[in-house]
DNA sequence: CGTAAATCTTGATCTGGGTCAAGGAATGTG
DNA sequence: CACATTCCTTGACCCAGATCAAGATTTACG
């Protein structure tokens, strides 16, 4: 990690992007930024270990960074992959635990980071950091239980459908991860995830362009999240 | 749903038993205890709908409440039994949204409730209200996440023997739900956790007596969470 | 207590999707 | 540009667990 200066306001354009902040007025912004340090981290770099303590909580500013679990047996499952404006770490934070899984920078990346005790400084003194905190881990809290049900009661087809149509702009998907991560995140193979979106193409609901995927039956999509292939 | 009157030392107990509320101090128990209303719901009375506003949150403080959601096609899909204690609901009141699933009194029940006015006014009060809350939903997520993990990477055997050494109150696991519940947890259907449970017991790792679970050998069960059968 | 409803167990069968394997496309690197 | 690496696709096979069906056992209630 290499200290980085930012201006206030590259600070706090970062800080506004992030949902657990975006709610919060411009004097509020400004003081969380005042606070924050700003770090650089190259491609590769480890933020933080899983069962190391955790010490602060980051934001990222610039670039990617992959959440990751190693299982005893040495492979990696991937959690997460954040991008500029997401947060990292809060949780063990607040509950003031140990990190549960491995941080590390996938390209040359700028985070902003609140010591443990500077964030809890701020908060008490600005409640509404936190109810809009709440708010946030609620929706993500929302997001999970939805993951957990889906994936003991929906089959691929239905999660991979649902996935295409919430992430749609003008019915365009265009993956910003690789599709080996969008695999783990339905939490199927990368094989799987191949052969649907195949048949999805076969089927004439989608079409397939290297990292782009453009919806041409929305409808079918949804009849297929309802029911039957 | 029919109200009654408790003394504030009955609401202050309810209170102290749920998680979100108790690392607070003694003082502002009584401050929420004061603002909080108390209900008596009968056997299958309706506490909310899915889809109906949010007006308030609940804590349960005598009996059990089913949350639930009716698929398209009619089937039920428990979420949660929420036993004294447990609140419910907090989710969509911090966002000011709509309840995503059915709520019923499975018996006879009483429930603190505050309105969402009335919470947040206290809240913004007592930001340690919030800290507490943040800590506890946080656990919650994880719970989540690791739930969903498990899902999708680990067996039907990995999961009940993690639930019961989890669960386990000196060698001894008390289903206080239906054994079709605790299925519905685990995100099988009744059959199989018969039949896991089944082997568990021919395998000598546990006893099953009605209700009760006796773990005979807690090491087995890990071993089985760790890798093969 | 007896009957009805719900819950639990057990067996037989079927299938979604994981695993293994091997051949293409991309992308990066000296 | 050749080479290596990682990513993606496709095929063949297999198994955990769902589903269907039919008793057995518990619980609820007039």
């Amino acid at each position: 990690m290499k200290s980085i200066r930012l201006h206030d306001v590259e600070k706090e354009a970062a800080l506004r992007r992030c949902s657990l902040f975006s709610g919060l007025d411009a004097e509020t912004l400004r003081d969380l930024a005042g606070v924050a340090t700003a770090g650089e981290y190259d491609r590769g770099e480890l933020l933080f270990a899983q069962g190391e303590a955790a010490q602060g909580l980051f934001i990222v500013a610039k670039g990617k960074i992959k959440i990751y679990r190693l299982s005893e047996d040495g492979r990696e499952q991937v959690i997460h992959i954040l991008t500029p404006g997401q947060p990292c770490a809060e949780v063990p934070v607040f509950e003031g635990t140990r990190y549960p899984a491995h941080a590390c920078a996938l390209v040359k990346t700028e985070l902003l980071c609140f010591t443990r005790e500077t964030f809890l400084r701020e908060a008490r003194r600005k409640p509404e950091i936190l109810l809009n905190m709440l708010a946030a881990l609620s929706r993500r809290l929302r997001h999970m239980v939805k993951l957990a049900d889906d994936l003991s009661l929906k089959d691929v087809d239905a999660r991979l459908a649902d996935h295409l149509l919430v992430h749609a702009k003008d019915n365009c998907v265009r993956l910003e991860e690789s599709k080996k991560i969008l695999a783990g995140r339905l939490g199927v193979t990368p094989e799987t995830l191949s052969r649907t979106l195949g048949q999805f193409q076969t089927a004439g609901f989608v079409s397939v362009d290297g990292k782009t995927i453009r919806i041409l039956d929305g409808d079918a999509l949804r009849t297929v999240i309802g029911g039957d292939a």
